[in-house]
DNA sequence: TACTTATTTGAAACAATGTTGCAAATATAA
DNA sequence: TTATATTTGCAACATTGTTTCAAATAAGTA
């Protein structure tokens, strides 16, 4: 599952930086945020870097954001669904409000919703919150 | 349209930053974020004092909020159908990509989503982010 | 391999967003 | 009018995010 080449396949040069933090965000199971990163990073790189390293994984398509109705947003790698070749995009996310992690349901399709006249959609996000699977099984 | 006592209705005490604030989201046609409305009301209130009455807005259900994929979050004036009574919230927002206004989109359902085995859902979110009608008469 | 150049990084400074503690001020009820 | 619980302002702090610029480095070329 891991894409070793991924940094090339994006056109962007391969650094220890990018590198690590591709390698946070191919073996997470969730969205990070950048505080969740800087955790891990902060001892080999600076801040700004992890925020720069961010900013161009998205604008190269690397990443997508996953919104948060709290603190920080967060991101999560883009599958074969979010290429930047797709006309608009789509993401469902799910985040546990009781362990606070939030993940991407790739498989639930968002049923296309009807637009008053006039607006023009080009991307559409949408987040469930409630309990998770793990979460309510502990309950 | 003004609901002079809106306030007293949700167990508030009546001050001036509150009827205020509340004025501001009443005569507002789209969602305001902390910075829309500090800078409405600085000369008169403490940013700490704004912080505050959002947060308490929120908690008594008189706003909610209004997810952005960019800087601050933002907030609205909940309607009828956004009370507290109702067992789930569903939000739908548009984002202007041009004008960068939010609006609630009242009149637009959420399709049931199916999630996956084991997820409890409490609250639904949808932002639509595109072009509105009128950036687009504009274009 | 060594050189060249464009890109990336770290460090410092700054700006915006958001929270907490506490004393002073004020809304409301008696 | 007074008593009390709530709200406010202020100071301090914490987190999140950006910009500038010089130093370091990735990657292509001689």
């Amino acid at each position: 599952m891991l894409h070793p080449d991924l940094l090339k396949d994006h056109n962007l040069r391969s650094t220890s930086s990018r590198s690590e933090i591709l390698r946070l965000f191919e073996t997470s199971s969730h969205a990070l945020s950048y505080s969740d990163i800087e955790k891990e990073v902060s001892a080999s790189f600076d801040r700004v870097t992890v925020y720069r390293t961010l900013r161009t994984f998205l604008d190269r398509g690397v990443i997508h954001k996953v919104l948060d109705d709290g603190g920080a947003l967060k991101y999560a790698l883009c599958n074969e669904h979010c290429r930047v070749a797709e006309h608009h995009h789509d993401h469902v996310h799910f985040k546990c409000t009781t362990c606070g992690e939030t993940q991407c349901l790739d498989d639930v399709e968002i049923p296309s919703i009807k637009l008053p006249k006039g607006y023009k959609a080009k991307e559409v996000n949408l987040l469930i919150q409630g309990t998770c699977p793990t979460c309510l099984s502990e309950l």
